[in-house]
DNA sequence: GCCGGATAGTTGAAGCTTCAAGTGATCTAG
DNA sequence: CTAGATCACTTGAAGCTTCAACTATCCGGC
């Protein structure tokens, strides 16, 4: 038999799959909500100005952005074009390799960054963090981290 | 002072928050695309037909239906007329009360959502469930739970 | 040197979600 | 009994993400 009854979700497992679903489906949407109502800007947005105003010379390739944000390059490359409409961030090739584009946080983007970011702690912190107990804080390290790594693992 | 300098979070709260994004971001696509690959179908799509399955008369309300898949009504609208036109499900007007709408699984969309079940599960379990131990499993349910409890919460 | 392949990024179209506005049914106050 | 409010749902447009196709640069062998 090759393929015969899949392994099912024993009760425990299932109640654990939903209780991760469910926070798949409605956390997202709750950030942005708050992100966009106070300073007009996605979750995706926030994390690019976040990610460069990080690095130094508030400045990252557009490969390396990607991958910080967990975001896929056309992704990327359709939002920085907004940003840049905004003059949040601004684009110019690498020098030394043409193939790669420098992203660099303008001064105004780190601006935006600033006053947006009491805002997003805020509710990071009332829906996430502070609704967990220290112990939970660090189970949710390793948890999260097993399951990314396994996405890693998926081109096998 | 009115609004002083906001609570940041600690190293440790934001590497547990840094990981939880990661997972937010990261496996809804993964498992879209195994859904999208093999069956054709979008992860609130098997959602809602996985609702209707275990609901009596596979029937439900269009508003219990958003609930239970934590989607918004006008989500759940447009995804209905799409499995509709497939023929996996069919509205009909509930007698007792015109202003619901009540949704019902075909036999045909049963027999797809058998088909597509055993390959999500697969993936459900490679990425979280057997990526677990058996307590961070269980302290999964209660994670999970206390942050949509938050979301809940919010329309105070 | 130069051709083929690999790498980095962009683009446009298609598809999905959200938002705001709209429809129609039912409740409720007077 | 009826006018207005409320509720359940739908719709169309706008915005965002994905996918596939495309451009442009660089490396490696000959």
């Amino acid at each position: 038999m090759t393929s015969s009854e899949p392994r099912w979700l024993s009760p425990v497992e299932q109640r654990a799959w939903r209780a991760l679903a469910a926070v798949l489906l409605r956390l997202p949407p709750a950030l942005d909500a708050q992100l966009q109502r106070d300073a007009r800007l996605s979750h995706f947005e926030y994390l690019v100005l976040a990610g460069l105003s990080e690095a130094p010379a508030r400045t990252l390739r557009m490969s390396d952005l990607a991958a910080l944000c967990n975001g896929s390059l056309s992704r990327l490359s359709h939002v920085v074009k907004r940003l840049e409409k905004r003059d949040w961030v601004r684009r110019s090739p690498c020098p030394e390799d043409g193939r790669y584009i420098n992203a660099t946080l303008t001064e105004d983007g780190f601006a935006k960054l600033s006053a947006s970011a009491p805002g997003h702690v805020h509710i990071v912190r009332s829906l996430v963090v502070d609704a967990l107990s220290e112990d939970q804080v660090e189970q949710l390290i390793d948890i999260g981290t097993r399951i990314t790594d396994r996405i890693d693992g998926m081109a096998s």
